[in-house]
DNA sequence: ATCCGTGGTGCAATCGTTTGCAGAAGCGTG
DNA sequence: CACGCTTCTGCAAACGATTGCACCACGGAT
């Protein structure tokens, strides 16, 4: 304990505060040279226990291997940073069991607010956070009724339907992704309401639900590369599922395009760098957390936030147009 | 608090406890069925203050949204559960002044370990935690004289030149990474050695460093492809470089494969997917986490415990064979 | 009947902070 | 010179848990 060294009792604290309110000039020179000299840290473990704040903010994703959750982490990191957060991160595999362990181990540790990142139709995280109180904030996918930042996943849906309507394509596929998740559920409905405006309504055979990652892909592309009469396209509601579908219509000894167009979402980097640069609809990832934090820490300190809908916007590569 | 409930006082925290030791199992269970009604969570904060551990490992990493890091701290974070542990990551950039604070976040707050996944040559995280008495490991990338959980970079890179000599290339490229990581330039001294080896050394102007994303790979990859002769195979010392190359090879208007022949490293789950599956060598990423908090928990129990070297496998796809 | 051992419980100190309150200077003013 | 005011500093009580030690009652042995 620095106060030790030789300096007084307790004003240390108040010399090492942020304002150094009613402590004189000098002495707080002195304590904080003493400071940085014995290398003394002041544990925010122990103050937090004082205080009551944690200043640590939890965060739960469904995993972190998803580019698309890793960058929304990310960003949201850097904006809790600035703001004199930490955060702590945590997989839940979309898993229930997980998310109420993972949610249990943050609790314990007295986490000042949540950002939840892998909300599931369903699932009860929202609702327990919301009886104890303790503030949270929806990102990337939405419940009906909690405070949310997410994309426009109706609309990005809508984009990519009158992108390929647009091209021609009367007979398309759609690799949904998790059934309980808001992401997939929207862009997919919003895909099948456009084609259905247009007079093309998608039969269910060539709607298949899939996990979010590549291997999904792969195994719904096959399922669709396998109907009687394969899709001239496919909506991937996003860029991982895209990629197995790659490997499924390669596979199938199609041709990228020419047989089968690909429309992904989310744009992550790679899209534009791969061997057949990924048609896309790109979401604004780091704003949304951003936007996450600003609301999280709207609510934290009382004030009421609003729900926000980020407008997505459709990149055309090249396994859609020439 | 608990215990005010109707309980006794502090005899509660025994029966809490996971051996219960020294009170009957009635006490033992009243308390707890009483706990679990109230939904009373011990404040781990506040136990660590007590017991000088807060029963938390801090994991350093470049980037999360390098995926072959995030599958790395994945596995981390679940073999730091099962021991009763949480895991906060940080993400430094490969930034020297990143580094610094998120370290000293992380011992502001009392971590028990740290795992360092960002090593960096000339980086003193591991040196300033050594003096501090902290334990530590490295992980994917080493540093002489620190314990480290790695795979065997050096020869990994030599598993790629005996690949591509195999199949009669004999001028190369190497896109090297940054040149600061260990994983970088051991993989690329391994697969010079062999090209020199076999008597065919590699012109300096042929390795190229870059950071270690797809932007780098499609810059390095862009600046080989320039060359008065170009090389005939390239050799990315990890996948999302070697995903940046394709983009260039194919803006340079060469094939994959037929023109340039590429091969990437560790072998990410969509190498296999992508529209030209992409010849990698693979690493054991999740049992590098694995050991790596194994190594971690012998050093915060005193024993001593043994860097590891991976051996990694070379798994031929259809960028480097018909 | 006394004594000892033992299992169960309570007391109180402690971990490192923060913070309301009181006390001690220093200084200007009446 | 005394008084009040303003600064600055120290005291001590929290925050929520853990844990060595003392205490109690009870049963069995002598």
């Amino acid at each position: 304990m620095a106060r030790h060294a030789q300096v007084h009792i307790s004003t240390a604290s108040r010399a090492l505060g942020d304002d150094a309110a009613g402590v004189s000039a000098e002495t707080v020179q002195r304590v904080r040279e003493l400071a940085a000299m014995l290398g003394y840290r002041r544990d925010v473990g122990a103050a937090g226990l004082r205080t009551g704040s944690s200043r640590l903010i939890g965060v739960l994703v469904p995993r972190l291997t998803d580019i698309v959750l890793a960058t929304i982490y990310e960003s949201i990191d850097v904006a809790a940073g600035a703001a004199g957060y930490s955060t702590v991160v945590a997989n839940t595999l979309d898993d229930a069991t997980h998310r109420r362990s993972r949610l249990d181990a943050m609790l314990s540790r007295r986490i000042d607010g949540v950002i939840i990142g892998d909300s599931h139709l369903g699932d009860t995280a929202a609702f327990e956070l919301q009886k104890l109180g303790v503030p949270y904030v929806l990102v990337m996918r939405k419940l009906e009724g909690h405070l949310s930042i997410t994309t426009d996943d109706h609309r990005g849906g809508r984009l990519a339907a009158e992108h390929l309507l647009g091209l021609g394509h009367r007979r398309v596929g759609v690799i949904a992704g998790d059934l309980l998740a808001s992401t997939g559920i929207e862009r997919t409905e919003g895909f099948r309401r456009a084609f259905e405006a247009a007079g093309y309504p998608i039969d269910d055979r060539y709607v298949i639900s899939s996990g979010f990652d590549t291997r999904g892909g792969l195994a719904a592309g096959t399922q669709l590369m396998k109907l009687a009469e394969p899709p001239t396209a496919i909506f991937a509601v996003n860029d991982f599922i895209a990629l197995g579908a790659m490997g499924a219509i390669r596979d199938a000894g199609r041709k990228l395009r020419e047989d089968v167009a690909l429309v992904g979402y989310n744009d992550i980097d790679l899209a534009a760098t791969l061997p057949v640069p990924l048609t896309s609809v790109r979401s604004e990832l780091g704003e949304m957390g951003r936007l996450s934090v600003q609301a999280l820490l709207q609510r934290m300190e009382g004030s009421s936030a609003e729900s926000v809908l980020l407008p997505p916007v459709l990149v055309p590569r090249a396994t859609t147009v020439g």
